[in-house]
DNA sequence: CGTTATGTATACCGATCTGTGTGCTTAACG
DNA sequence: CGTTAAGCACACAGATCGGTATACATAACG
């Protein structure tokens, strides 16, 4: 899905411009937010034309909807995807992020836009919902009682880390992991609540950073 | 604090610009956001010249400050002070906002201005540490066995229900303080979990909505 | 090779932004 | 009443914004 786009037919020969805008917007919308990114800015850093972004693109809330959806494949496929860890261990693997993640581009999208219709807006809503469904899957798999309730509130615990620590400038998903560690262990009845060692996967426990947010 | 700024001496005989520019500033930075806010349309809205808002205000950030600032003595004050109320009582009326509050203001500005060096930032941090601190007070309060740690976790589901609900447009505090529930009994050793009819406090329970967020 | 799509360079447009400067009106206080 | 400061109306400066137009270069394919 990032290789073949605007080509009618399969020829396609340009040098890759789509892509180094979109690494671009990238950069700079994580590194300033995206309202003080201006275009000529991110097509200087791109190495790429006015016109050419534009081509690309229908114009910057186009381009900025795409930046998002870039995500979908990247975010948090090595939390859930980890067959070699027990359902509650890749429930906790989510908030095991490497110090001072950026802030999640799509709450800080959802604030910068500031416009529920938004094409991003729409977007980070349909994100926000599938992780919390994947959560919820998890939550299942681990013998939750309410799958999808605990799927929500682990959801809702990641993002009040992701904004609390870019408010207050200091890592908060230790605090969000120890609240997920109780919760987990509330909603599963069959584990005793301080005994992580009955699970009854084959291979044993790596302590691995995940990956985005 | 509200009443006495600008004048040397005690004189002062304005119209009350300052007051309307900062009441127009509260709308509009929640309504449509702060950068999206410009000071054309704050002082038209603020009946104000644009000329006098530049001389109470050094510049659009010191507003930005100010209108942060502002929030500061009334926003969870009916939360702490009703001494009607259990200790865990007034815990769980923090989560009892009003349904679509917009978003916490010191959230939007630490997204939006995007700069930790920021006055605004920086007053957004202060009170988010004061937030939880009072929460920690009154955690101690209610006898929990870590008051600072409760508290922290507190806070950080009021950010994340806060951003949540703005991502999601849809209410995310119930769930916010469904787990706040949980935390709760699960930190104070001498409440038993599911048995909330306990409390040694006199007067009753009175399910009032709490006010700011 | 020649066509065609892709990309570059650059100038430009209108709108909007924060912030000032000038001159006039009005209200408060002695 | 007269002084003085607060406020207003309006124009303007300088920068930046998103977006477009024109003209030229180049790589890929037939």
């Amino acid at each position: 899905m990032t290789e073949l786009e605007k080509g009618p037919q399969g020829r396609r020969r340009g040098r890759g411009a789509r892509e180094r805008i979109l690494s671009a917007a990238q950069q700079l919308f994580r590194e300033q937010g995206i309202n003080r990114t201006g275009m000529d800015q991110l097509c200087a850093v791109a190495q790429v034309s006015k016109h050419t972004a534009y081509q690309h693109f229908a114009g910057k809330d186009d381009l900025v909807a795409e930046y998002l959806r870039r995500f979908d494949p990247d975010v948090l496929p090595g939390v859930f995807d980890r067959t070699d860890r027990t359902p509650r261990e890749r429930l906790l693997a989510a908030f095991d992020v490497p110090a001072s993640t950026p802030l999640c581009p799509y709450i800080g999208a959802a604030v910068e836009l500031h416009d529920p219709q938004h094409p991003a807006s729409e977007c980070a809503r349909d994100y926000k919902k599938a992780i919390a469904a994947r959560l919820a899957e998890t939550a299942r798999e681990a013998g939750a009682t309410n799958p999808e309730q605990l799927g929500e509130q682990l959801a809702l615990l990641i993002d009040g880390a992701s904004a609390r620590t870019r408010v207050l400038d200091s890592e908060c998903f230790p605090t969000a992991a120890a609240i997920a560690a109780v919760l987990i262990d509330n909603a599963i009845p069959a584990s005793s609540p301080r005994q992580p060692s009955d699970d009854r996967a084959t291979t044993g426990s790596a302590p691995v950073p995940a990956g985005g947010q």
